[in-house]
RNA sequence: GGUCCGGUAGUUCAGUUGGUUAGAAUGCCAGCCUGUCACGCUGGAGGUCAGGGGUUCGAGCCCCCUUCGGAUCGCCA
């Protein structure tokens, strides 16, 4: 027999179905069991009544919470089920795999007129346990939104011209901007993984593609302990040719995010503000822009935010933070684009303008910074002169030659999408993470 | 890398000024319960107080070292 999902089960009341998933709850009396299941799509009570089936009991009996079972049996509508008015009453039912106690409380327990609250376990604790964790209806509900906002931002480009590419991770030298890497053995040589694709998205616009776009992992070997970094993430990376300025990188990355935000609202928007408490806002376009400078002006001004030692090279975290407060207040959006960083704290690569200020831009979102783009600079020997001074030597060799045999202009910018589902639904990176990587966890 | 904080049943925590046999809840196990729904009732098991050393008549508690972890700053997505 055919397994039904739960959130299907309704067209099977008055019939018979066959359903499969975690025990999510089991109360059991003398005559009178109840199971609660849990599939990807849904819960269903099992109402088992003793005396109509004694030959179910043995494997009754062998039912933990946790479980997985299979229960195939009459689909009823019933008053008596307060969750969803449904019960299914099996004539079959197979424990496939019996779950000894949990290690983890999931979700805090309420305290109710007998019982005593439980808080939920330490996020580390949950981490050592992912899969046990992973089962719970918010965690479930994080993975499907996060999915369909990457394959919304996909759909984006994909609609407007872009190839999608997966470059090496990989890779033969290790220097690129600040970012440490890691090394690896490779034969009897070292390697490195990649602590971003950005010379094989330029090599593309090379290579002529014009457009493209990479969603793959990015590892960084830097010792930070935040509740926004990790050793290895997701990038989405995006790069694009013939453009006129870093401008037209902002508008597409704006473009992008407002319609990708709006498919994940319309979608999950009920849910998610249900689940994690946190309302999808589509950002109106275009998004605020602000300088560098003249956002410390206004932190200044606003909250009397001074940078430690007056440096204002670049965005502290307290800068970072509080640029959301500002441009909620003064724009009434969640978004900012920061721009007119100084030369010595952006990447070589960076086009630099007359002013000699580089010609990119972050990207802040409630907060946090989640997007570095630029325009790229495409002349050779512009370049070569911009490596050098970074002390960047042999390491960029091979990446200089992609500018020699011509090149288009172009831009493009980094975004991190573990960032992006930790903003939009409110939480810490991770738990945002389907697995958190970071200098002190390597497991699961 | 810096600063701060922590490690006590499976889990979440309490543990007074250093004082008998380290407690609670929840989970687990057993029994009871005709419709539960984060069921209810009764009973039971469960601890190298992170590890090592020291002070003391006496250490979960004070001191030192080790170890594991958390928060935060810097760095970045």
């Amino acid at each position: 027999m055919q397994r039904t999902m739960i959130k299907d089960i309704r067209s099977a009341v008055g019939g018979t179905a066959k359903v499969s998933g975690f025990v999510e709850n089991f109360r059991d009396g003398k005559s009178m069991a109840f199971i609660v299941i849990k599939d990807i799509t849904g819960k269903l009570q099992i109402t088992v009544e003793k005396e109509k089936c004694p030959e179910l009991l043995d494997e009754l009996a062998t039912i933990t919470p946790d479980s997985v079972i299979t229960c195939t049996g009459a689909v009823m509508e019933n008053e008596y089920v307060k969750m969803g008015g449904i019960e299914l009453l099996p004539t079959e039912l197979k424990v496939e795999s019996v779950a000894e106690a949990l290690p983890i409380v999931r979700k805090e327990i309420p305290a109710t007129k007998k019982k005593q609250a439980v808080e939920r376990s330490f996020i580390d604790q949950r981490l050592n346990y992912r899969w046990v964790d992973l089962r719970t209806d918010e965690n479930q509900l994080l993975f499907k939104v996060q999915s369909c906002l990457v394959n919304a931002m996909r759909q984006y480009l994909m609609d407007n011209g872009f190839i999608e590419i997966h470059s090496p991770k990989l890779i033969g030298a290790a220097s690129e901007s600040g970012a440490d890497v890691f090394e690896v053995k490779y034969f009897d040589r070292k390697a490195y993984l990649a602590q971003s694709p950005q010379f094989y998205k330029q090599m593309a616009m090379a290579a002529g593609f014009e457009r493209i776009f990479e969603v793959g992992p990015v590892f960084r070997a830097e010792k930070s302990f935040t509740s926004k970094h990790t050793t290895e993430f997701t990038g989405f990376d995006l790069e694009m040719s013939y453009i006129d300025s870093y401008r037209d990188v902002m508008d597409m990355e704006a473009g992008m995010l407002a319609c990708a935000l709006g498919i994940v609202k319309e979608k999950y928007g009920e849910a998610i503000k249900e689940a994690f408490g946190t309302e999808v806002i589509v950002p109106a376009l275009p998004f605020p822009v602000v300088s560098l400078n003249e956002l410390y002006d206004e932190l200044e001004k606003e909250y009397g935010y001074k940078p430690e030692g007056g440096d204002r090279s670049d965005l502290t975290t307290d800068a970072e933070r509080l640029s959301g407060e500002w441009v909620m207040k003064k724009y009434g959006h969640e978004f900012l684009f920061v721009v007119d960083y100084p030369a010595a704290k952006r990447a070589f690569y960076h086009m630099r303008g007359e002013d000699g200020n580089p010609l990119g831009y972050d990207l802040i979102w409630r907060g946090v910074e989640i997007t570095t783009g630029a325009q790229r600079e495409h002349r050779y020997e512009i370049l070569k002169k911009q490596a050098e001074e970074k002390g960047l030597g042999e390491d960029v060799k091979f990446y200089l030659e992609f500018f020699k045999y011509g090149c288009p202009p172009h831009g493009g910018f980094g975004l991190g999408v573990d960032r992006l589902t930790m903003l939009l639904l409110g939480l810490t990176i991770k738990e945002a993470m389907f697995i958190f990587r970071s200098p002190d966890r390597l497991n699961p």
